[in-house]
DNA sequence: AACGCGACCTGCGAGC
DNA sequence: TGCTCGCAGGTCGCGT
């Protein structure tokens, strides 16, 4: 269950594996996964092939590829202009997607939805192959549009003012340097809902799933149903802190298992066993009660149709509607 | 604007 | 044992 540590995981793998090379072939394994594409598997296909990756850009769970649409220019001792990219491949991972370098001689996987074959490079795998066992991923072609802020499209080794207009609707995610803090405090008041709906929606702030808005909520003893318009600003501070401490913790521990061969999506069950504090803990106890000598039972609840775990004394309701 | 819900998928575990 | 059912998750789009 990729979220935005695991997507930056593969990011920051990806780049070193693919950044300068052409897609030579593309092999459509599974038309649904790029069903996203609209003008079918065979457009997607031809609009990649002979394409050259620029970078690789993350904002929130979207992943994109800039790409060049003409072989990189090697003119003798003179400095090649970087090429302005005006199309990506995009790629999100959905709940089971993985980016996978391969080599050739390696058998396909049961899941194997398109395959990328890529310009030999020395000492690195031929193919990117995108696997996806529940096909809510997919990858699909996107113009680059400039961004409303002028800003960074994403996190990239070469960032440009530019996203992905698939992923032009999404806000920026915690652990961009350019989100705005102010910006997201201002938004959440002005909203009429309750506070893990407001963290879910990714047009306010991107990259936050379900798993880590439990977390962060109960790291910043907030109730998920907490009405946004009566939030403090040290309240709003502490769960958005809270966000990105996870999620930086969790980008630590998936930073741990990619310097293999794989650029792999699926490093989150090391850190999600050992660290969660909230998520999938019903019936448990409260991890910080128990710490302060006091009993408490983590519950859970259905809220947004999904599973939503708190603590009933740390995380409280309100006492006669007010908080 | 807010919100619920269905659609998209597969594998797994519970219950019969 | 084999079946069905519900559930898990992220995103999009539609209806209210």
């Amino acid at each position: 269950m990729p979220e935005l540590p695991e997507v930056e995981v593969v990011r920051r793998g990806l780049v070193s594996w693919v950044r300068g090379r052409t897609i030579t072939a593309v092999e459509v394994v599974d038309p649904r996964s790029v069903r996203r594409h609209a003008l079918g598997p065979e457009d997607f296909a031809g609009n990649l092939e002979g394409a050259r990756v620029l970078d690789v850009v993350r904002r929130g769970k979207f992943l994109w590829l800039p790409l060049a649409d003409t072989p990189a220019a090697d003119p003798a001792g003179g400095a090649a202009e970087a090429p302005t990219p005006a199309v990506a491949l995009m790629a999100h991972l959905g709940m089971s997607g993985q980016l996978l370098m391969q080599d050739s001689s390696v058998s396909d996987e049961k899941h194997l939805k398109v395959r990328l074959r890529l310009s030999p490079a020395e000492g690195m795998p031929e193919q990117l192959r995108f696997v996806d066992q529940r096909i809510f991923g997919g990858l699909f072609l996107t113009s680059l549009i400039p961004t409303a802020d002028g800003g960074p499209g994403g996190l990239a080794e070469t960032p440009l003012p530019l996203i992905a207009a698939e992923a032009s609707h999404i806000a920026r995610d915690p652990l961009d340097p350019y989100f705005s803090f102010e910006e997201f405090y201002r938004r959440l008041r002005a909203r009429k809902t309750g506070l893990k709906r407001a963290l879910l929606d990714q047009g306010l702030v991107s990259g936050i799933g379900n798993i880590y808005a439990d977390e962060a909520l109960w790291k910043a003893r907030l109730h998920f149903a907490r009405p946004t318009d009566t939030l403090r600003r040290a309240e709003a501070g502490r769960v958005l802190d809270a966000a990105r401490e996870v999620m930086t913790d969790a980008l630590a521990a998936g930073g741990t298992s990619f310097d293999s061969l794989y650029v792999n999506v699926n490093g989150a069950s090391g850190y999600f066993d050992r660290s969660l504090n909230a998520y999938g803990r019903e019936g448990k106890e409260c991890k910080r009660c128990a710490a302060a000598g006091l009993v408490s039972t983590m519950r859970r609840d259905q809220f947004m149709n999904r599973s939503s775990y708190t603590c009933p004394v740390c995380q409280p309701t309100p006492r006669n509607g007010r908080w």
